[in-house]
Parts: structure tokens; C-alpha cells; sequence
DNA sequence: GCCGTTTTCGGCCCGACTGTTTTCAGTCG
């Protein structure tokens, strides 16, 4: 767990707490949501605090966080010097453990589980099963039998319903749905909403938002949604919310064993389904799709410009009645696009990937910014591609092919070098016979330029996996580390930057190795790594396999405020690894990556003038910061080099 | 506990669904 999130995870856990205990809600609610913007902050808080040994100056700089406040501020503090806060031991005396557990059983919230404390004894699953089956449970208020029966089936299934799913996957879910949806008769549009529309790494459900004005229409399509293909639960059953789980196809490639959990079963999750009139259908979409902070924040502008804002629309705000305006037959000034909506609220149209409530809704949101954020027609090169001589599926000119009618001027061949025997890594013979293939293969197909590179094994200690004369004869060396991947974090730091000082290295690949919901990886630190890459020219790779997104959006984030260069590959081993395009572009996204800062977008001369190192691509913080880029900066810039890029979001106390 | 172009006190987003109720509390997103 990264540091951050191991402070995120005790304040969320000290919310539950306080929820439990019944404590102001609002009091909570501070606590989860500064967990929410801990989580997330691109900047390591850990650093934070050390580099600013004087308590005051580090408690101002966490202060500069949305959502964290002097008291806060101090706790962080305490967690960081001495790994605890005490505040949050004393909840945990107070409260019985096993009740968190509880909490997350569906259904089962901070009100109903403190009944089941303090009327009951109840203290954990075990306790609540024994007040089932003796039937005391029924004397709760308004707990009846139809409750009791829900709560039991979904203990059998703890555990499963807060585990989330990778993108791909959850992609491939959502698109079928949506697909299902659009061809019933009377659905004017469908689309999926969520987190997966923002492009999060990793989703805990799936919302799926139909447009119909037709009831006859709505009703088939919540009925064909429940009964699709893979439903297991049907979970709710409204006019216009219907809610499922779905069973999660297996992947093979990432696929070992452990997926399935106990019971042999296969993961599902999740997915939820509304209908909305088609005249509503923007509002809604932008609703659903969030995230929670960016609509806080939309709602609160909108109240600030004296409108109301919901899923139906925005509405002139009448603070006289406390019926809603859609209910009372207002029309709404702006509900039909996302577009309008955003408009009306003096906003530029915010793309899903920035709406993460990290100050994208304030003012420093430019137009051009947004305009200059890469999108996937941009990209241009495939630079980290496997062929059958290692532990691809594809050849040569079956790889060049497929880069070619997707568009590409540029395909680099990296296969696996020769420490990782378990890809069929080749040797030094194999790869110079490889190197020969490949310009035979030039000879053979016009239209695309196909590159001879390799993707080298960064060795534990940080050389590089072939000696310097045969590296040299390649056109691009994407280097990665792929074993050794439990270093100690100074050891990784020092690795890496070895390898991107090394002369052949033209981008990093996989930077640490991680594998979403899997593997931890490597834990450098990014800083470091970020200021040598720019000092050296070397892109940062964001490997855009949904297992991998490596890096991650808020480390891609900090290597453009240092001045990096990134790199987008699909790292194809198989035909349908370039459709994992759109995931390394939206993570880029996330990061605010102009298409100018990513090198696949470059047209093809300068690709290549940058890989003979005949120029120079990589800003250098201070240039990056005179270039505005990202596009969203946090609520302040996290890190010294990036505290020129912008101006202060908006000041707090004076 | 946080926050401020109504503010340093008094607010804090808003609606659907369920299951239990004859009008609503709790959960969820």
C-alpha cells in the first residue's frame, strides 16, 4: 500500500467509526472526504511532511489540500511521524471491530448496524448469523423478514461486492449493455456513465443510463437488462433504476487461479441501469457520471449562480419550495447535453477523465488546455510490440500490418531480451538474426516504418540486459524492469535511474512494474526518476494494458510537471492488445497530458530525429511549468518544481 | 470537521428504491 493510501485508509476507517458511534455526520463525512483527496493527491504526503520538518510548514502545505483543515492537517502529521493517530485508537476502543466488516455488507449501513450493536450486542459477522438464526434480528424496528433474508444472502457474498474490476473487462461489459440497450425499439441513446467513463483504473460498478421517452420502451429495456446474459442477482427492479450482478468473463492471459474465490465461483459486479427522458438525458449523464466531488462542486457553482443542478437538469433555484423543479413542472435552462449544462455554468465542456473534483471545476480550467488533451486519433507510433520470437502471437509483418491500418507511421518490434526466459527472451545471437528479420520485413510492406528495437530487461542492479555495442545497433530500447520486483524502495530508485541514465534508453517502460489489483510493484522514488528522465530525454511509458496502466494517472501527472515526456504503448503481444489504446490515452488524460507531451503523437521525422537523439523533446520542469501544462493542476501545485506552474487555485485564510 | 463573492457561524447535494410503514427511514450512488 502506498503511503498515502495507508493514511486514507485510517481516516476512512475513523469515519466509519465515528458513524457508528453516532456521531455528527457531518463530522464523518470530513474524515471520508478527506480520505477521497488524500487517496488521490498525485504528491507523496510522507514527503511532504519530512521535507518540511518545521510542523507549521508542512501543516500549511496539507492545508492547501481541498477538504483538509488544521485538524486534519495534524492528524496527518501524527500518522506520518509515529504510523498511528490517536484519535482514531481511541474510536477503535470504543467501537468493536467486527462491526466495520458489517458495513460492508450490502445494504447494511452505519444506522442499521449501530442498531445491531447497541440493541442486539451484535459485534461481528458471526453475532449477527447467531441473531439470524434464533430469529432476534426481527426485533430491530422496521427490520422484517423480507430485510432479514436480504441481509443473510448477502453475507454469503461478503467480500465480493467491494471488490472491484479491472477497466478492461468492465469495459467489455458496459459496451455489450449499451449495445443491447441502443437496439431495443423507442431507445433514442445509451451510454455508460461512472467511473469507467472517467477512466479509473478500477471500477466498483458499471452504470449504464438509457434515453427513452417511450414507457413501453423503458419497461423492455429494464427488462431486457435483467435478464441479459450473465445477471446472477437482480438487486432492484424500479420504473426507472434497475440493478444487477453480472459475471465477470475470466481473462486468460492474466488469468492464474486466483481470481476465483473460494467456492470456485467467478467474480461479478455490479451494474446499474436508469432511465432518463432523452430531453433530461445530458443532465444525467453528467450526474452519473461524477465523480462524487466534481457534482459537490458543480452543484455548489450552480448555487452560487443562483440555479440548482440534479440529474434532471439545471433549474433556476426557488429556496421557497421544497419540492424538487422537475416535479413542480419547471422547465430547466440547460438539460439536453453535457455541453449546455456546462455552458450554462460558465464552463468550458470538462472531459469525464478531469472530473475528479481535484479543483477541475474552478476557474484554472482553460479551454486550450482542454482542447490540447491527447485523445487516441492523436496517436500516431506503437512503440513496445512482441512478435512470435518471443511471447508474442503476432510476426513481423502481421504486427506492421495491423499498426498500419490503425493508421500508424511507426512500429518498433521490442521483444523480451535475454533474462526473461519464461517471454522467450532472446540472447545476443537471436537478436542480432532478429535484427536482420526485421529489415528484411521493411522490404516486404510500404507505409509503415518498422523499427528494430528491443524491450531490455532492466537487471536488478540496473544495467541493462545486453552489452553497450549490440544495444547500440538497435533502433529504440524501451527499458523495464520485470523481475526483482520487491526491492526496497532506495534500491528501485537507484536501479531505475541507472537505467534511464544509460545512453541506448529511450523510454521506460512498465516504470514500476505493478499490476492492477495484483502485484504492488516497484515503490521508487517518482521524483527522482522524473527529473533524470526529463534531464535525459527519456519518456516515461504509460503501458496502457488495462492489468498494467504503468504509469499510473497521478504519477504520469508529476513526470509532466517535472518536464517528462510520455510514452503511450499498448505493449502488444496479441491482435487485440491495440485496443488497449484508449485505456493508456484516458490514463494520460487523467494526468492532463497534452497530445504535444506524449512521443507517439509526433509526426513521423521528428519521431525519428528524437530516437537518433538528433533533438531534444523533453521540457524540463521549469519550461513545463512556463507551458501551463498539465491541464488541471491540483488545488495548489503538490511539489517545489511545479509551485510556479500555477497560480493558487484559490487562497484559504490569508 | 471543513469552509466562505450570502459567511469566522451555521450551513453542509439530491433523488430512486426498498421495505417497512400508512408517511418514512435507511441505503446507495
Amino acid at each position: 500500500m502506498s503511503s498515502n493510501a495507508a493514511i486514507a485508509r485510517r481516516l476512512a476507517l475513523m469515519a466509519q467509526m465515528l458513524d457508528l458511534l453516532g456521531e455528527d455526520s457531518f463530522r464523518s463525512s470530513a474524515h471520508a472526504r478527506a480520505s477521497r483527496a488524500i487517496e488521490d493527491w498525485p504528491a507523496d504526503l510522507h514527503a511532504i511532511v519530512r521535507e518540511n520538518a518545521a510542523g507549521d510548514t508542512a501543516k500549511a502545505r496539507l492545508m492547501e489540500i481541498d477538504g483538509i483543515g488544521a485538524k486534519m492537517a495534524d492528524k496527518i502529521i501524527e500518522f506520518v511521524r509515529t504510523g498511528r493517530i490517536a484519535e482514531g485508537d481511541e474510536l477503535a476502543a470504543r467501537v468493536p471491530q467486527g462491526l466495520l466488516e458489517l458495513l460492508r455488507v450490502p445494504g447494511l449501513g452505519p444506522k442499521t448496524v449501530r442498531a445491531m450493536w447497541t440493541e442486539l450486542g451484535i459485534v461481528d459477522v458471526a453475532s449477527l448469523k447467531a441473531k439470524i438464526a434464533d430469529g432476534s434480528l426481527r426485533s430491530l424496528p422496521r427490520m422484517g423478514q423480507k430485510a432479514v433474508d436480504k441481509i443473510a444472502a448477502s453475507l454469503d457474498l461478503l467480500g465480493e461486492a467491494d471488490r472491484r474490476l479491472h477497466i478492461g473487462p468492465a469495459s467489455v461489459i458496459a459496451e455489450s449493455l449499451v449495445g443491447l440497450m441502443k437496439s431495443i425499439p423507442g431507445v433514442a441513446d445509451a451510454a455508460y456513465a461512472g467511473s469507467l467513463r472517467r477512466g479509473r483504473e478500477t471500477v466498483g460498478d458499471i452504470d449504464v443510463l438509457v434515453a427513452t421517452g417511450d414507457p413501453a420502451a423503458a419497461r423492455a429495456a429494464g427488462e431486457a437488462f435483467r435478464t441479459m446474459p450473465g445477471v446472477t442477482t437482480v438487486l432492484a427492479a424500479g420504473e426507472s433504476k434497475s440493478s444487477v450482478r453480472v459475471a465477470v468473463a475470466r481473462d486468460a492471459r492474466w488469468d492464474d487461479g486466483q481470481s476465483a474465490d473460494a467456492a470456485g465461483g467467478g467474480q461479478t459486479v455490479q451494474v446499474d441501469l436508469r432511465i432518463v427522458h432523452p430531453d433530461a438525458f445530458g443532465a444525467a449523464l453528467m450526474y452519473f457520471t461524477g465523480s462524487k466531488e466534481h457534482n459537490v462542486a458543480m452543484r455548489q457553482r450552480a448555487l452560487s449562480m443562483g440555479l440548482t443542478l440534479n440529474e434532471y437538469g439545471l433549474f433556476p433555484e426557488d429556496s421557497a419550495s421544497t419540492e424538487p423543479p422537475q416535479s413542480r413542472g419547471v422547465r430547466p435552462i440547460a438539460a439536453r447535453t453535457e455541453q449546455e449544462v456546462f455552458a450554462k455554468l460558465g464552463l468550458p465542456w470538462i472531459p469525464p477523465e478531469l472530473r475528479e473534483g481535484q479543483g477541475d471545476v474552478a476557474s484554472h480550467v482553460a479551454p486550450r488546455q482542454i482542447a490540447e488533451l491527447v485523445d487516441v486519433p492523436h496517436i500516431r507510433a506503437e512503440l513496445h510490440a512482441h512478435t512470435t520470437a518471443s511471447d508474442g502471437v503476432l510476426s513481423i509483418i502481421e504486427l506492421a500490418t495491423r499498426a498500419k491500418a490503425r493508421g500508424f507511421h511507426t512500429i518498433a518490434v521490442t521483444d523480451h531480451s535475454r533474462s526473461s526466459t519464461i517471454a522467450r527472451g532472446l540472447d545476443s545471437g537471436r537478436l542480432r538474426e532478429h535484427i536482420k528479420a526485421i529489415h528484411a520485413a521493411r522490404q516486404q510492406i510500404d507505409g509503415i516504418t518498422i523499427l528494430a528495437g528491443s524491450e531490455v530487461d532492466i537487471l536488478a542492479d540496473g544495467s541493462l540486459d545486453y552489452d553497450d555495442d549490440l544495444l547500440a545497433q538497435l533502433d529504440i530500447v524501451v527499458a523495464s524492469p520485470h523481475a526483482a520486483l520487491s526491492q526496497d524502495p532506495a534500491t528501485a530508485t537507484a536501479r531505475l535511474l541507472k537505467a534511464i541514465q544509460h545512453p541506448a534508453t529511450r523510454i521506460l517502460g512498465h516504470p514500476t512494474g505493478r499490476l492492477v489489483l495484483r502485484r504492488q510493484g516497484l515503490e521508487p522514488a517518482m521524483d527522482e526518476l522524473f527529473a533524470a528522465a526529463a534531464e535525459h530525454d527519456v519518456a516515461m511509458e504509460i503501458n496502457a494494458h488495462w492489468m498494467r496502466l504503468d504509469l499510473r494517472d497521478t504519477h504520469a501527472r508529476r513526470a509532466l510537471e517535472l518536464g517528462c515526456m510520455l510514452a503511450i504503448n499498448c505493449d502488444v503481444h496479441s491482435p487485440g492488445d491495440y485496443d488497449n489504446l484508449r485505456f493508456g490515452v484516458m490514463t494520460a488524460r487523467r494526468a492532463g497530458a497534452p497530445a504535444g507531451r506524449v512521443v507517439n503523437t509526433l509526426d513521423h521525422d521528428t519521431l525519428h530525429k528524437w530516437l537518433r537523439r538528433e533533438v531534444r523533446l523533453s521540457p524540463g520542469a521549469s519550461e513545463a511549468a512556463r507551458g501551463g501544462t498539465p491541464a488541471v493542476a491540483p488545488k495548489t501545485a503538490p511539489a517545489t518544481a511545479a509551485k510556479a506552474a500555477k497560480p493558487r487555485v484559490r487562497s484559504k485564510k490569508p
